[in-house]
DNA sequence: CGAGTGCTTGATGGCAATCAAACACCGTGG
DNA sequence: CCACGGTGTTTGATTGCCATCAAGCACTCG
């Protein structure tokens, strides 16, 4: 989200959760009566399969919004996890409706971040049905590393404060080959691994062989909104 | 979409074009000028990998709006293409937006749309990454044949027009094993073919196989707009 | 009718799953 | 201080799902 998106969330905040590791945002299946604005730490969206395993579907930095896909749900679709000491910031669903319909300038913003989103899913989508293992670790180093400099965070080296069971879910392999695959990208030159820390040798390299394309996600000149803020009137337009 | 919007969408067509079977709508890498709004016919949205491989992200049916996750990029992440012999009406991406920024009621509508394919995207994305070649086939046709039930077609019988290979990329497989799956499921008594003809004899057998969660889309009370169709005033959450 | 496209089946190989076990790390409690 | 249980990491052995390679067959179309 942009800046203003932020500061504009903010203010519809009624509580803010302090959270450990593990520690459960929302669950799956609860009724959506709320957003959440990640504030500090990293936390994760999940599914489950009702055999056994589960997917996490999209890993969240400070500053992004979590929930928001299941509001067109009576009840959750994902659940919300902590993976790191985090604090996140609690809005009312009720609020962040009236705030869409209030403020457009806003809800441009929410919209194309909802589309941004859905292209993140997409290559998530093409990276799991259609590279093997190495490459999709490759893919999901990169993204985080990338997202983690835009950030503020710069150099190739950054904390990764996943487990490899978790890394495993966000692969869709398991945890034993996760481990497996670690090792082989680094016998590969393209990381080295210390613990918890990860350093990208050859972001090229990387790139190349994850097959990542490059998104440069830009707000283009149609969705400027007129000068004010204010909708403007264009006769017609407006509908019933 | 609702009625109400693809009503509102339908007015801002500045042309029409009728495909068949494999024409292009729009290719990855090219300008972002223009949505679609799909008329007639079966059409898909796919993003190719350097591999050489495709995955296929979504299959669109009449009604579905084409091509609005790349309205946050100046080139198009997907390739629009059309699965049968179709008719897509060309919205310019000028208009929609302002349609956007200028119909409150009409903006709520193409934001709840953009999540549900967000939550639609994360259960394709559990479905490839945590189930195998088999769920994942009873989970796409389940979906298709809810989806054509949405749109009025009755019965466990439809119309497929993919072909295996088109197939194989939706499920992130090959098209030989495509083939050996759905014997599969055939001979497991779950589905009949005859052709493009898909018969599900088993529909709460395919959804348990599956391992299919069941999504009831509601618009929740919070995203109905005050009477009128103008925004509501709420002095202090206008933004800026 | 020949060429192209799409479907089907067989044989073989490889990537990743599964099963198993050892090892490192860490906070807790005796 | 060290024993300990728990969590997480690493490595080996085996299995299996799916990819790959190959070839035959059905159908359509110019």
């Amino acid at each position: 989200m942009t800046a203003s998106e932020i500061e504009a969330v903010e203010s519809l905040v009624v509580e803010q959760r302090h959270l450990k590791r593990h520690d459960i945002i929302r669950a799956q299946g609860e009724p959506v009566q709320e957003v959440y604005l990640l504030a500090e730490g990293w936390a994760a969206s999940f599914l489950d399969v009702v055999t056994g395993s589960r997917q996490l579907v999209r890993v969240h930095l400070p500053g992004d919004m979590l929930g928001t896909p299941s509001v067109v749900l009576a009840t959750a679709a994902e659940t919300l996890v902590a993976l790191s000491r985090a604090t996140v910031d609690v809005v009312p669903l009720s609020a962040y409706s009236k705030l869409f319909m209030s403020a457009p300038r806003i809800a441009v913003g929410m919209f194309l971040t909802a589309q941004k989103e859905r292209i993140l899913l997409m290559d998530r989508l093409t990276s799991i049905g259609r590279t093997n293992a190495a490459q999709r670790l490759a893919a999901f180093l990169l993204n985080i590393h990338e997202r983690l400099g835009i950030a503020g965070f710069q150099g190739p080296t950054f904390q990764l404060p996943l487990s490899q069971d978790e890394l495993a879910d966000v692969l869709g392999i398991t945890p034993v080959h996760t481990n497996r695959t670690l090792s082989q990208l680094a016998r590969a030159g393209l990381i080295r691994r210390h613990g918890k820390s990860i350093t990208l040798l050859d972001i090229d390299g990387l790139r190349s062989f994850g097959a990542v394309p490059l998104r440069r996600f830009e707000r283009l000149p149609q969705w400027q909104l007129a000068p004010g803020g204010d909708y403007s009137p264009h006769a017609g337009t407006m509908v019933r």
